[in-house]
DNA sequence: ATAACTTTACTATAACATTAGTAGATACAC
DNA sequence: GTGTATCTACTAATGTTATAGTAAAGTTAT
């Protein structure tokens, strides 16, 4: 969980960047694939994936002249760390809480109840089995 | 959905007590409620309340020397918002990806699971229905 | 080896969020 | 009716997030 920083929307987009491209880009490589029409200057994104090494999300190494950046964490780390911030927030703590709310609220289609009771009877058996 | 505006934490946390409480609290009834142990001033409380009227979240009516404040929107519909903007933002977009880690990740008990279970199934009834 | 380009490190600024102080009005207890 | 407390409206200070400019250094193509 590395900290207990809570991540911005901007920070936000950067590492879920890095995340989707892989390996350890460059301030260049997240630049170019989250704001392909220069939406934001390249310095900002500097300056944003310098604060996430700060805050130890990401370690950055420098080959010649470029800074290449690692993320930390997996994104899952991420998943649930957001999610559980959500169950707390927002419905005081109860995980059913939300997962009655996502089926009663939330557009699923045959398919995806399909899959999510398959889900519940293995997470059922590990249950038992103990 | 009133409008854009996103809450802030803080804010969350007024409006979320505003709800606990029901009705139309004073700005003492939620800070009695919410810091009764003098976290926040007084004054702190005020000012994000008449934020919060200027965002529309809450209506104020004085009565007396004193102001009511009325909330405009109903709880669920900040959970559906916040759920929506989580969903969004770390799961793509797929509601069935939020469910299925709550399930995989989140500790649910056997209860919850049947209780789930049920849910799914009034779910699954309605959409064959159709 | 110089001009054009890229990257870095550093700094600045603007916008938004959070917290609370102060002055004046009103109510109330006596 | 005067003192105490409460509330409002207004204002201010502090902190945080987001954005980007600039100068200097490295790289590259000619």
């Amino acid at each position: 969980m590395i900290n207990g920083n809570k991540l911005t929307p901007a920070e936000w987009e950067i590492m879920d960047t890095v995340w989707i491209l892989g390996g350890s880009p460059s301030v260049r490589d997240v630049l170019e694939h989250a704001y392909p029409n220069g939406e934001k200057a390249y310095t900002t994104i500097q300056t944003l994936m310098n604060l996430l090494e700060k805050k130890g999300l990401l370690t950055r190494k420098k080959i010649g002249l470029v800074n290449f950046y690692t993320p930390v964490t997996q994104r899952e780390d991420m998943l649930q760390r957001e999610t559980e911030h959500l169950i707390s927030r927002v419905f005081r703590g109860s995980a059913p809480a939300l997962a009655n709310f996502l089926i009663a609220e939330e557009d699923l289609s045959l398919d995806d109840i399909k899959n999510i009771k398959a889900l519940l009877k293995e997470k059922e058996a590990q249950l038992k089995e103990k």
